[in-house]
RNA sequence: GGCGUGGUAGCCAAGUGGUAAGGCAAGGCUCUGCAAAAGCUUUAUUCGUCGGUUCGAUUCCGACCCACGCCUCCA
């Protein structure tokens, strides 16, 4: 079964395959621009991305996927200046965390990952073309413009009427937007190319229009073509780029390139929101990976969460959506434990299933396949899940549990990561001692001064719960 | 103002012109000295409101109410 996605561009599902029969297929998903710490909101949309790439390799598709880092912007160079630090230092140190992170969370590697920084000749050679064919110019401040007006199609994506957007003067925040700070003709008209300012220290390359540096759109353009090519199959991002940074990388690309469209298909995620609000600085809610595993939340627990809503709808991202997931995840771990054991499969030959190719037909796991293949149907799929597990009627065999590892390959879940992880803490002798006096209370049917010692094991922050042949200890 | 999305049980969340998946939580039962864990099980006459089309609508149409997003900071 072919996957299907949602096409922003054409608002209607469609079929993905490569252009070309046999070819890879080639994505491109905008990368974070490294000048702190990504949050939870920038995760969703990469693991929504990561899930879509695992259900085209699952597929058995061959996928090609280029992811850039932004390390350059105004972000990232007034940040680095702050710290007294280079520009490049400054956002290798949180390129690196990034990458922390998503190994963490399970993303796969992007195929490239190319820094805006490193493709500045690219970028300038973009512009140049541009210029050359008339959809740009230059201003005296030596930047350079792209002039909507030479592109009729301008908004095509977005659905916003251009000629709206040539009479807005004044943003969202109600702020006016500086219409002859640059001297632009139009106050839409977007920026290829920043001419030098002094805010800029010493972050500038040299260019036909002076010194100066990219503008905020052209990077994606420009690498993805070097990548991908002229045109390629998909292109993703967060909602928020729809407009105007893919309407922008649209129009570049195609008046410089001369072809049709750039990217096929155009997938964008919607946003979080953090316990029913916006998620933003001033309402401290931009959590961090570190924050949540800080409040005792797993990696894996924090990508069901993130995962468990449709990409397309707003996902309210809330401490009890994580506890959910955990309690989640620990049914489906148990309910592949019983499963296996009951089929005399060790974990370790379990994860052998987990890849790319799995066969669905026919096994128990077929629906749940089939809706991640519907437009990433990821909250529909976990629950035919679920619901397969519990379905004792139908006996599973072997090639269940394979169609299930091929499930878990495409979701990106490891329900065993956090077994693995989690360290069996040795409780402390004083501890180990009062317990084992409760055991032998409770051999001597003296339940009173078992309970009573159970509550001061308690106290000092251990549960003990008994099995057979013996008590454990957990750490509360 | 323009464009767009959504309102489904206590919470999260699928879905369909033919009578509501799943997860969490909660209750009951089994097990246990009691717990914990585990297993089993129950829980929406109803899908924002009001109309319309239809044999039949949560699903289609219209109006309204509410929430949210984008309209050059944003994943």
């Amino acid at each position: 079964m072919n996957p299907t996605i949602f096409n922003t561009l054409t608002r209607k599902k469609e079929t993905l395959a490569p252009a070309v029969a046999g070819e890879p297929f080639k994505m491109y998903c905008c990368g974070p621009t490294v000048y702190g710490p990504a949050h939870i909101g920038n995760f969703r949309t990469f693991a929504v991305q990561d899930v879509l790439r695992r259900i085209l390799e699952e597929s058995g598709m061959k996928v090609v996927h280029v992811r850039n880092i932004t390390d350059v912007d105004d972000k990232t160079i007034r940040s680095s200046r702050a710290e007294g630090v280079s520009l490049k230092e400054f956002t290798l140190k949180w390129e690196r965390k990034f990458h922390e992170d998503c190994g963490k969370l399970g993303l796969l590697v992007p195929t490239v990952e190319p820094r805006a920084t490193e493709h500045i000749a690219e970028q300038i050679a973009m512009v140049e073309e541009l210029v050359k064919s008339g959809h740009a110019y230059a201003t005296p401040d030596g930047s350079v413009y792209f002039k909507i007006s030479t592109f009729p199609e301008y908004g095509e994506l977005s659905g916003l009427d251009k000629s709206s957007l040539k009479t807005q003067n004044v943003n969202s925040a109600g702020e006016a937007n500086s219409a002859d700070e640059y001297e632009r003709d139009s106050v839409s008209d977007f920026a290829l190319w920043k001419g030098r300012k002094p805010e800029d220290g010493d972050n500038f390359w040299k260019s036909p229009w002076g010194e100066g540096r990219p503008g905020w759109h052209i990077e994606c353009s420009a690498m993805a073509a070097k990548y991908l090519g002229k045109s390629f199959d998909l292109h993703g991002g967060g909602i928020d780029l729809c407009f105007p940074h893919h309407e922008n990388e649209i129009a570049q690309s195609r008046c410089s390139l001369h072809v049709d469209t750039p990217a096929r298909f155009w997938f964008h995620s919607a946003h979080l929101m953090v316990e029913g609000q916006k998620m933003s600085k001033s309402l401290g809610n931009l959590y961090t990976l570190d924050d949540l595993a800080a409040k005792g939340f797993t990696p894996m627990q924090i990508r069901f969460a993130l995962i468990a809503g449709h990409y397309r709808q707003q996902l309210n991202f809330t401490f009890k959506g994580l506890e959910d997931a955990k309690s989640a995840l620990s049914k489906m771990q148990k309910s592949l434990t019983a499963l296996l054991d009951a089929l005399k499969i060790s974990k370790e030959d379990f994860a052998k299933f987990v890849h790319a190719g799995a066969r669905f037909e026919g096994t128990d796991f077929e629906p749940a396949w089939n809706s991640l293949c519907d437009d990433v149907n990821v909250p529909k799929a976990l629950g035919e899940i679920f619901s397969a597990f519990a379905d004792k009627s139908a006996r599973k065999t072997l090639a269940d549990i394979e169609a299930f590892g091929g499930l878990m390959y495409a979701l990106g879940l490891d329900v065993f990561a956090d077994a693995h992880d989690e360290v069996i803490e040795e409780a402390p002798e004083e501890i180990r001692a009062l317990a084992q006096e409760r055991w032998q209370a409770k051999k001597d049917k003296n339940f009173a001064a078992a309970d009573a010692l159970r509550g001061k094991i308690e106290a000092a922050g251990w549960q003990v719960f008994d099995t057979k042949e013996g008590f454990n200890l957990k750490k509360i």
